[in-house]
DNA sequence: TTCAAGCTACTATATTTATAGTAGAACGAC
DNA sequence: GTCGTTCTACTATAAATATAGTAGCTTGAA
């Protein structure tokens, strides 16, 4: 049940995809991921139909036309992705990642304000000091 | 000087490569990777070859030998990977990223209580409120 | 010494990915 | 009705990736 690896290019048409809603045409695609023209219709009405075959999207036919829809949302590859992506560069070590994040100021002084009430929430020390 | 975007099969064998330490063979690659026998010695030979090529391992001869040893690091790619999968999974919001993983309990209950040292010293607020 | 084992360099091939052309159906404008 | 536009289905091709064979050199052991 595992969804398939994406390619380069599906990945860049995928997330692109990822940020539209209900149906589209290919062309929609197309004008949303290429709008300088920088891949032919067909290459992406190929691609297209390639991540329908994986599964990332249904296709139905209106009239003569093909609509497409989102199959698999982004959320469904997210942990799968983010174990992936937490294994290969941290050794699988999420504190690792976070350090790494507050080390490089990837925080904002707000975000970490934030993130320290919801360390309180979670953990359900009011004070941080027992 | 950004380094080349490895594939798959790249990949999986640098990912090896880099828990290993000093000057390596093309067998002890293969034997560390493939303990099996999953692929064939030349197989292995190619692959490091290209992996020459694109940057990531130097190569010497020691003799009829070749010797090969890591030319960047994994952590000379932590920026841009770690760039990526945060814009691709999480709309490139580091905060949001952190808030899953604790969501999903990613972080032990030790974990956390670091993590809230962590914040302490980064903001330098003692206790949390103001 | 000669032979087997291991290695390299080179080559070969299959598969997958990227890319896009083309023919023909459908349809709206005129 | 016919013509241009747009779309689909199918096909074609190029490029990259994965995979491994082969010939010949080197070397230690018998």
């Amino acid at each position: 049940m595992k969804p398939k690896r994406l390619t380069g290019l599906e990945q860049e048409i995928m997330d692109r995809i990822w940020e539209m809603e209900g149906d589209f045409s290919v062309r929609d695609v197309l004008e949303h991921t290429y709008p300088d023209g920088e891949k032919a219709y067909t290459t992406v009405q190929t691609v297209m139909n390639n991540l329908c075959e994986k599964g990332y999207l249904n296709r139905r036919k209106v009239g003569p036309v093909n609509l497409y829809s989102i199959a698999i949302r982004r959320r469904e590859i997210l942990k799968d992705e983010t174990d992936g992506f937490l294994k290969r560069m941290f050794g699988g070590s999420s504190l690792s990642l976070v350090n790494y994040l507050i080390g490089q100021d990837k925080l904002t002084a707000d975000e970490l304000a934030r993130l320290e009430t919801l360390l309180r929430e979670k953990t359900g020390d009011p004070g941080g000091n027992a």
